[in-house]
DNA sequence: TGTACATCAGTGAACGCGCGTTCACTGATGTAC
DNA sequence: TGTACATCAGTGAACGCGCGTTCACTGATGTAC
């Protein structure tokens, strides 16, 4: 989140900014607390102290709220993914993809409501515009990353042969991916992230209960087993 | 769905459970264009032709309503796996598995809100009743059938050692799978099934846009993986 | 079989609530000369 | 530096809407003798 280039100058300018951070501060913990479908610009307007209609100063519309609070969402995310996985040494493979599982795991339990908001259902009648795209790849970035990395260190051991149609159905991401990477190991990302975000979203919603007794170590024993499959270690 | 003993006799109890079944299929439709958030009682009622009051003649809340269509939601779903597994040879173990994934898949996509009503974020403040949890598990129940015919038939030919802790972690499913299934195969089992839901939720919310040009192939490729890792082909 | 009573479905009004958004207005802050 | 004007934040009332649930009531259907 890097400032834009004039810092703010006049009163009105930082009273400003306070005013809409604290807008912002204030809906994520509504959001926290009631969920998405429950975000209300009145009860927003009523914490802040100001009166419902002030907000539109702020923002044009609740939509436009809850778009900044998805991309807030989004960097808080990836900001921790980003900083956890740097703390590991680079030929560490496995580790750093563990490093990444764990951190959005944590991330995700602690912050449920902003999960269900980039990663569960969408919100009816909300479709979120162009500007979330950059933030919501922070995350996934590295993950690209680390399979570049594999990819350039000798690849896979027993590759899985990908077909022609298979080829051509992930196609886009691989704009976005170093040429080293083959199909199979974009397969192989595809469903890490996939198990990744499948097995937080279970868990938070509930699937596991009478199933699984302890999600902390289920949870680690299947993202090694992930990383084994992906043959990083 | 086996009816109770004693067959609706008088008029009035036939009329009764004609109006039920307009007003859940009517609330099914309304699920379907406005989400789970948007159903309301009223706007059902206006609907099916009556005052908004006459719904409490059949169901004593919002919540009861909603209730009936998660359980007929996991019903449905369930009858249409039990339908594609049971046309399965029983020995081919991969088509099992296919058939239900490619059945279950399909549902969501033709039922996206109720999909979401079931596998995707808790509504809030809907606490679910224990009358889910017997048509939650009857398409979860046709995975374990596959495990323990596998168990039956040699069973895994590179099993993975599972840590003491693992097998504490995942002990409350024991009781509802065949003993003969190691605590490898059950943790195989889970990771399908969180692929599985992982790789069509993330379809349905648009995770994948830009990202897999070609659903139905990608999702093919990565379950015969999926049956691969399991070790069924 | 006919009658008296009980049960039940559906009505319509009401309670009390909350929402997003608009608009004319006031008073404070910033800017240009 | 001082003044005139422009910009902007916040107010308070209003619009128009929808919601879940309760309640006293009417009239039709079912049941017991």
């Amino acid at each position: 989140m890097p400032e834009p280039a004039a810092p703010p100058r006049t009163a009105r300018d930082r009273a400003r900014a306070e005013i809409t951070r604290e807008i912002v501060n204030t809906a994520r913990a509504h959001l926290a607390a009631h969920g998405a479908a429950g975000l209300s610009l009145r009860a927003v307007a009523r914490d802040v102290g100001m009166v419902s209609s002030a907000v539109y100063r702020y923002f044009p519309s609740r939509d436009d709220l809850l778009t900044r609070l998805i991309i807030d969402a989004y960097n808080s995310l990836g900001a921790a993914a980003e900083a956890a996985e740097s703390a590991i040494r680079r030929t560490d493979l496995p580790g750093r993809w563990s490093a990444i599982a764990h951190c959005v795991r944590d991330w995700a339990l602690s912050h449920p409501q902003e999960w269900a908001l980039i990663y569960g259902s969408p919100v009816p009648g909300y479709v979120a515009p162009i500007d979330t795209i950059g933030p919501a790849s922070r995350t996934t970035t590295l993950l690209i990353g680390i399979l570049a990395d594999l990819a350039s260190t000798g690849g896979v051991a027993r590759p899985i042969p990908v077909n022609r149609r298979t080829r051509a159905a992930v196609a886009p991401i691989r704009g976005s991916i170093s040429t080293k990477v083959s199909d199979d190991l974009i397969v192989r990302g595809l469903m890490a992230w996939t198990n990744l975000v499948g097995t937080i979203s279970l868990e938070i919603n509930g699937q596991f209960h009478n199933v699984i007794a302890d999600m902390d170590i289920y949870f680690a024993h299947s993202m090694q087993r992930i990383a084994a499959i992906i043959e990083l270690s």
